[in-house]
DNA sequence: CGAACGACCTGCAGGC
DNA sequence: TGCCTGCAGGTCGTTC
């Protein structure tokens, strides 16, 4: 479900709705996830307050003196603010209860999602390799020139690799590759320098959009108020029939995933 | 080492 | 109406 943006939108709701760092209590609902929930993390977060709430790639990151709350939304994760009273609902896994009694509880239908505690959090082994920010100038075109040159692979995979750079997922790399005029299922190894350059303008500028949009809502998604993500309006490629240019919009695979792009436009 | 692919899960739409 | 297939904002772990 959510990609940079989207994680983005949620964890700046998150920062807003928060009235008090104090938590009380961490309570597992459904310990199901990606990984089982460690059942440590409920004496870890008893009474403590958070430092830092940020975002690293696709992760939501709490931080305390003692270590890191590390969550990821999977593909249908989802975050919301409740007050005392609330009954569980299908598909609830965990909350974090404040000291104001209000509740963040956190529900995802494919369980892809997935919650870890880390003392040190550049050890962890889900945040250790992961690539750079997009939206920061460790990424630019000779980053991802230098890389591509070295690899074998079509160009969107590398765009998605986390390894790489962080936070492009299924949708924004398929807009990224548009805006660039270039194919999804391009060698990386092919493409020129102004390639490279376009397509490292083209990232930050569709992500930075979406940001402001809160977001792209193609089903699940909702930021914890339930509203959805706007960006939906503003896609010129995903999930589309018809290319600006008229021609009809091409739906192939890449990699298991959807990948859309306008023959004409893209080369 | 890099690349390809299956696996994990639920719900929904579309075809027969 | 019901069954079956395929598809969905992700990514780790295994295999070649």
């Amino acid at each position: 479900m959510p990609e940079l943006p989207e994680v983005e939108t949620v964890c700046n709701a998150i920062r807003k709705s928060i009235k008090t760092n104090k938590i009380k209590e961490f309570v597992i609902i459904n310990p199901k996830l990606r990984w089982n929930i460690d059942a440590n993390i409920k004496k870890l977060l008893s009474k403590v307050d958070i430092r830092k709430i940020y975002r690293r790639g696709k992760y939501i990151i709490f931080n305390f003196n003692h270590g890191s709350l590390i969550i990821h939304l999977g593909m249908t994760g989802i975050v919301k603010f409740l007050k005392n009273r609330h009954k569980v609902n299908k598909h609830d896994h965990y909350e974090i209860k404040f000291q104001d009694n209000t509740i963040l509880r956190y529900n995802d239908v494919r369980k892809f999602g997935s919650i870890h505690w880390a003392e040190n959090i550049e050890d962890n082994f889900l945040i250790k390799n992961l690539g750079v920010e997009p939206l920061s100038d460790n990424f630019n075109y000779e980053y991802i020139k230098k890389i591509s040159k070295k690899r074998n692979v079509v160009i969107k995979n590398i765009i998605m690799d986390q390894r790489i750079v962080v936070g492009i997922g299924n949708i924004y790399a398929s807009e990224a590759l548009y805006m660039s005029k270039i194919k999804p299922n391009k060698n990386c190894k092919l493409l020129s320098t102004d390639n490279f350059k376009s397509l490292v303008k083209s990232i930050k500028k569709v992500l930075q959009k979406s940001i402001k949009a809160g977001g792209t809502s193609i089903k699940d998604f909702q930021s914890i108020d339930g509203s959805p993500g706007y960006f939906k309006q503003k896609l010129l490629i995903y999930g589309l029939e018809k290319c600006a240019c008229g021609k009809n919009i091409k739906n192939i695979r890449i990699s298991g995933r959807s990948s859309f792009y306008c023959s004409n436009c893209q080369k």
